[in-house]
This record gives structure tokens, sequence and C-alpha cells, in this order.
DNA sequence: GCTTGACCTTACTGCTGCTGGAACGTGGAT
DNA sequence: ATCCACGTTCCAGCAGCAGTAAGGTCAAGC
């Protein structure tokens, strides 16, 4: 089959197809004649698995680590689960990160009218005016 | 002062200074007869606000945009709310995202002994393998 | 006067992970 | 013959800086 057949069966699209052969992730395709690239089934299952991996977050590098492991009958199962381990942590300090944010937006957020007047406790905020002053009585900034 | 100096007092790096100066998120500084840049205090008052607002996720766009609010005697505090709202709907969406994604892993990571041998659930998951077989006794790949 | 070291300047490259476009060749159907 | 969908390569661009090169400047110490 050619790139456009591969990336519909797999869910990567021909352009990212290429860029990851560019980088490395997969193996140089085969050609045809023409210059073509060639993909099987084989290609697809390993795009798939490069789809389903990038899905759950995972970095073009650790693709290619599992990739690695996937293909390795001598691995040990507590090699991937370390590369998935290392991930999940990753994701989970992004969420705490987030979570801080969102938590920060929101109070300054409620604080703040939201109509016609120009005061805002959220500007007032941005600018370092973070003491108890009522803000509807003195100028943000 | 320098360039040096104000990048101490707001927290942004110089050269994350010259950047914005080069977007045009602060406009170009004054120059020392040596070409040196100049800063005064209010610069600093600018730049924190910007290394806050950048703190709390907003793009540099966006970032733009909550100057010219601030710097707006006339602006509604309705437009500074409408973009914290905007952003703190993007960043719970990426919560979400992230959330499922750690679903996931945590999941995955669940199942897999993690021991020296190489059947892998992890590695069945990414490859596709969704059925119940109890992945002890079959070849993942 | 000279060196040292900290600071400043511009300009360019690289990072992640693609995505879009230009400019062109190919294949199959009408 | 023509058309369109598909394929090819290469180059540029997104965000938001960080790193590095190759220099200029300035104050202090000897």
């Amino acid at each position: 089959m050619n790139i456009g057949t591969a990336a519909k069966r797999s869910g990567v699209l021909a352009k990212t197809v290429r860029y990851y052969e560019g980088v490395g992730l997969i193996p140089p395709a085969m050609r045809r004649a023409n210059g073509y690239r060639r993909y099987h089934d084989v290609d697809v299952q390993t795009l798939r698995f490069i789809h389903r991996a990038r899905g759950l977050g995972f970095s073009v590098q650790s693709v290619a680590d599992l990739l690695a492991l996937w293909r390795d009958q001598n691995r040990a199962s507590a090699d991937v689960r370390d590369l998935a381990l290392q991930h999940v942590d990753d994701v989970a300090r992004k969420i705490q990160e987030l979570e801080t944010i969102r938590q920060a937006l929101n109070d300054l957020i409620e604080k703040c009218h939201g109509d016609n007047r120009p005061n805002c406790p959220i500007l007032a905020d941005l600018a370092g005016i973070t003491d108890g002053t009522d803000y509807d009585r003195r100028n943000d900034d």
C-alpha cells in the first residue's frame, strides 16, 4: 500500500509518517519503481502503536524507546513499566502545575466584577498589588 | 539601570527581556551612549506584570492584551475577566486531557508486573491487543 | 598601562512535533 | 487529452525561549 492508505489505516497523517521516517522513529520505507513509499500491514501496526503511545502523551523519544522494547523479545516488563511510571509522574506534575494555575485564576476571576468599570483585581494582582485595600476604592495601577 | 538589573528585579531573564522587546511585547528600550539598554522602575513593574501573567500560563499574545488593558484607563473590567475566563477554560480542558491520560497510564501500569519477564500489558495495549485474554498465557506481540 | 572578569551587544541555531505550502512527478479514469 | 487525487522533496513557520559565537564596554586591581 502507499503512504496515504497506511496513514488512513493507522490514524497517522501521511505527512507525519514522513516526518517520523525523517527523525528515525520508523526505518526508511522501501520504494516502488516510481519512488513511492511502500507499506505493509506490519508497518500499519507500528504506526498504530506509535499513534496510541503519542495519544498517551509519550514524547517521540519515549515512543522510540517503547518501540525498541516492543521489538525486543528479551525485554523485561520492568523497563516498560519504568518508562510508563516516569511518564505518569511527569503528567501528574503537569496536572499539579495547571491545578495551581486554575485555582489562582478562579480566585482572581471571582473577585472581578466584570462590568464596565476599569477597576479590576486581576490586573491589580498582576501588577503586584497584593494588600487588602478595597479595590473598589483605589486605583489599581 | 541596565538590562541585568532590570532582569534580576523583575524575575525575567535578560535574554527573555530582549526577546520580549524583539516580539513587541515591550517597546524598544532607550539606549545609553554605549548602546546598552536603559531601564527604569516603571519598566521593571511592567516586566513583573509580564512575569506573573506568564506564570499563570497566559500566552505571550494574551499578555500583550492584558498589558494593553492594564494601560487603558478606560478599560472595562469585563474585558479582563473575559480573557481570564477564556484562559481558565483552556487550562481546565488541558487538565481534563491529562487526567484522562493519567488514568489510562495508571490502569496499564497497575496491570504490568514489572519483572524480568517480557510479557507486558502496556505494550500489548499500545499494540492494540485489547481483548480479555490473560496476558500471562499469551504472547503480547 | 594592562589584565581580568562581569556585563553588554547582535545574530544565528536548536528545541518539540508537527503542519502548511511550493513546485513538481505519477496513476487511473473519463 | 485532461483531470484529479495522490505521491515526491524541500523549505518555512508555530511558541517561547535557551545556547552559543564573536565581539564591545567598564570598573577594579596590580
